[in-house]
DNA sequence: AGAAAAGTAGGACAGTTGTCCTATTATTAC
DNA sequence: GTAATAATAGGACAACTGTCCTACTTTTCT
């Protein structure tokens, strides 16, 4: 173990201080002095911070790829399943209060930027969607699986906003009983039309 | 008309670019060259960069007293003037496509800074909890009124990021939507409680 | 052991940032 | 009309940014 390389090295401050301190305000420097590593050693391993900024983001789709498979094989239902996502509100509180979501914070700073990595970090939103529209569809909401995905994702999202400018965690468990409700009430006219 | 001094030309250039671009990546230049103005007698009117935040977080708040003002006006029935906090998301659509809720965005990006004038900025998240509280309160749901505030924020700023990050329109009046059925239901059960 | 490669350190570079100073022009008051 | 004040322009300043180069050390391979 620990065979970690530099490069994985910096590519995990980088993670840490881009979620803290976003994108823009995390400097060369910041990410050296993390690693403790002289920013002219910084080069040899990244030409570019744009370079850094897609490391960070393909390591963060792979952690999420491998989330969602996770739950996929815990969770005997899609009920269940879903529940898992709507836990990770629960799962990282403390950090959400601090820092708002990773996903929602990060396209939100690279949507003023115009940044080109733009589209790569939106996947991290298109993962869940997917995931998330794949259990609805199980649930028997095929037609409007999609959109119950989007609810829940958008739902999640102005959770963590609200949370982060509040810095109040109660608020987060209050919405998650709500949401789980939600769940429930979806699942019951599964069978059924109605919304 | 046309009375304004040239300091609010900045406030207003400042408001604009702090939306599009962020705070942080807005710089001295940009506003001036904005407002067309150089960049020397600038420091006539503002010392630092915070004074400007400062003064555009003023404005914001009574453009915002404002508006929620004239929706008490109009709206005759509590009803009313919550769906007019929920057309906002209407009638911005095109912009929140392009870069999020003002609110929601500028709040995130002072949290990620710990910048001073964060709590002034929530201040504007504030203003709507207060307004949205007392509308509910008005309709018979005391003893939930702040957390029926809180759940239609947290909807909007979820819609607005997620609308963002997908450049979906059409997402946030599937949303809006439901909002206002949702905003029926709680209506009905208002009166059958307590009066 | 010696050669080749991989990794590291320190600093140079030009550009930009926020801040600040001074000289000059426009406006106002008497 | 002249003095006082307000407003503006231009540029200096040190600090920091991302980028890049070169010299040095460590590791690896034969």
């Amino acid at each position: 173990m620990s065979d970690k390389t530099t490069r994985d090295h910096i590519i995990e401050a980088a993670d840490q201080l881009f979620y803290r301190q976003g994108y823009g305000y995390t400097s060369f420097s910041d990410i050296a002095d993390a690693v403790q590593i002289s920013r002219g050693n910084f080069y040899y391993h990244f030409k570019t911070k744009d370079e850094i900024l897609d490391a960070v983001i393909n390591v963060r789709l792979a952690n999420t790829r491998n989330m969602l498979e996770q739950w996929e094989h815990e969770g005997k239902t899609p009920q269940d399943r879903i529940r898992s996502f709507i836990h990770i509100l629960i799962a990282n509180r403390a950090k959400i209060k601090r820092y708002g979501c990773p996903v929602g914070t990060l396209c939100g700073e690279l949507a003023k930027l115009s940044h080109a990595s733009q589209a790569e970090a939106n996947k991290l939103f298109t993962l869940f969607r997917t995931w998330l529209r794949r259990q609805f569809t199980l649930l028997g909401r095929k037609a409007d699986a999609d959109e119950l995905a989007m609810h829940l994702l958008a739902r999640s999202q102005g959770v963590a906003t609200l949370a982060n400018a509040f810095h109040d965690e109660k608020f987060i468990k209050q919405e998650v009983k709500q949401m789980y409700d939600w769940l429930e009430t979806v699942t019951e006219s599964s069978g059924h039309k109605q919304t």
